[in-house]
Order: structure tokens, then sequence, then C-alpha cells
DNA sequence: GCGATAGTTCGATGGCTGTCGAACCATTCG
DNA sequence: CGAATGGTTCGACAGCCATCGAACTATCGC
């Protein structure tokens, strides 16, 4: 059974989405996850050249931290930003974080 | 010759000022700097049960992510947030960081 | 069912990092 | 000068973490 639970918003500590954040290959990922859209997590266009283990650890990361939940459809997985969640909660963060492109 | 050379903000990464946050300790002496006044190195209420060589580490570690500068008083170190320059190169993260209290 | 595909998990490895104590450096004050 | 004070630096240590390859799981399509 594929589970892959996101902890609840109430629960997602500050430090803990910035220390999540303060990685470069997590950083770009959650920069083109910008748009709010669900990804494909084998989107070639994250730029990152590494392995799929190494990728779905930050996947795992990013979502352990709060700021990614997946969609499981049938055998693909998609990555999507909590990005109203997260603004409610840190309000200007993500933005402030998106900053300049 | 004590010098203390903070980085020049055009040199400073966003992914290496999150990761200077993303640590319990340094998040919460950000916190302490945020009206943007230096304070002294000695503070009593940092509120942190730390030798001196550690918070000497971490006051390093924010300096050299380009997130405080060191103010030399005699024999007393002061530190201060960066707050205009973050403000201009960063919008909104340092608010955003600062936010809850 | 069977092969192929998408992804996770596990173990290993090397590097980074937070913490401490002790030694050291510089400045002030008597 | 000499002692005390504020800080840094160094070495050691333990725990964490990014990365990889290999093995495994699950789903789709023939």
């Amino acid at each position: 059974m594929g589970d892959y639970p996101s902890p609840d918003m109430a629960d997602v500590e500050l430090v803990d989405v910035l220390k999540a954040l303060g990685d470069p290959v997590r950083l770009r990922i959650v920069d083109k996850l910008a748009d709010g859209e669900p990804k494909p997590k084998t989107l070639d266009g994250w730029g990152l050249d590494l392995t799929k283990s190494t990728m779905s650890h930050h996947f795992r990361t990013l979502r352990e931290a709060g700021l990614t939940r997946t969609i499981v459809h049938g055998r693909t997985h998609a990555i999507q930003l909590r990005r109203d969640e997260l603004d409610q909660k840190f309000p200007g963060l993500i933005e402030a974080v998106l900053g300049e492109r």
C-alpha cells in the first residue's frame, strides 16, 4: 500500500521548512512547483542529474517537512506544492523564496 | 586584526541564507535581532544554554551566510541583522521568517 | 501471467555539522 | 605590568545527510 502521508499543517514547524529549503536540489524542485500544479516526479525538466533513489529521498524530505503532497495515480506519482496551506501558515514565505526568476 | 568580514550582498545566495536559518539556534538568534538593532553577543536573553564556543560558531555561520554583521567595540562584539540589504535582495523573506512571535 | 515501467527502500559511504573543552588572543582595568 | 573579561580557534567526537547501486514493490499493457 503505497501511502505517502503529509503532516498536518498545524504540526509543521518553520525551522523544518527552512531546513528543507536549504538545499540546492530541493529549492530547485520547489521552484518548479511554483505554479501550484502537480508535476510528475519523472519530469525531465528538473534539470538535475541525480539517481532515482536520490530524487526519491528529496521528494520524501519535502513531503515530510510539509512542503509538498504526493498524488498517486496508478503507477505514476505527482508532486504538488501545498501552496494555499503554506501561505496561510507562513504568509509571504513561499513567495519570497520563489522570488527572482 | 580581529577581522570579521561579511560577504557582499551581491554574492549572497538564497539557498545559503535558508540553510543558515534552518537551525533552531540560529533561527532564534535572528528572531532576537528582528528590530535591526545591534545586540551584544553576551546577551543573556538568547535563551540558549550553549557554550561560548558553540555560540561563536553560530554567530560565524550567520555572518558568513550574509545574514548578520559583527560590530567590534573594544573587547566586546555586537551582532546586527543586515535588515535593509536583505529586504532589498530577498523581499519579504525576513519578515516572513520572523512571522509569529 | 509476464515483461516493462515508476518508484521506494535498504545498506554503505563519505562529507558535513553541532557540540564541547581547552588553549589562545586581545582589550580593559587596577 | 598583571589579572580579569569577551571572544575566537582548534581538535575531537557523534550524529546527521546527500548520494549511489542494488534489490524490491506495484501497476500497466500485451
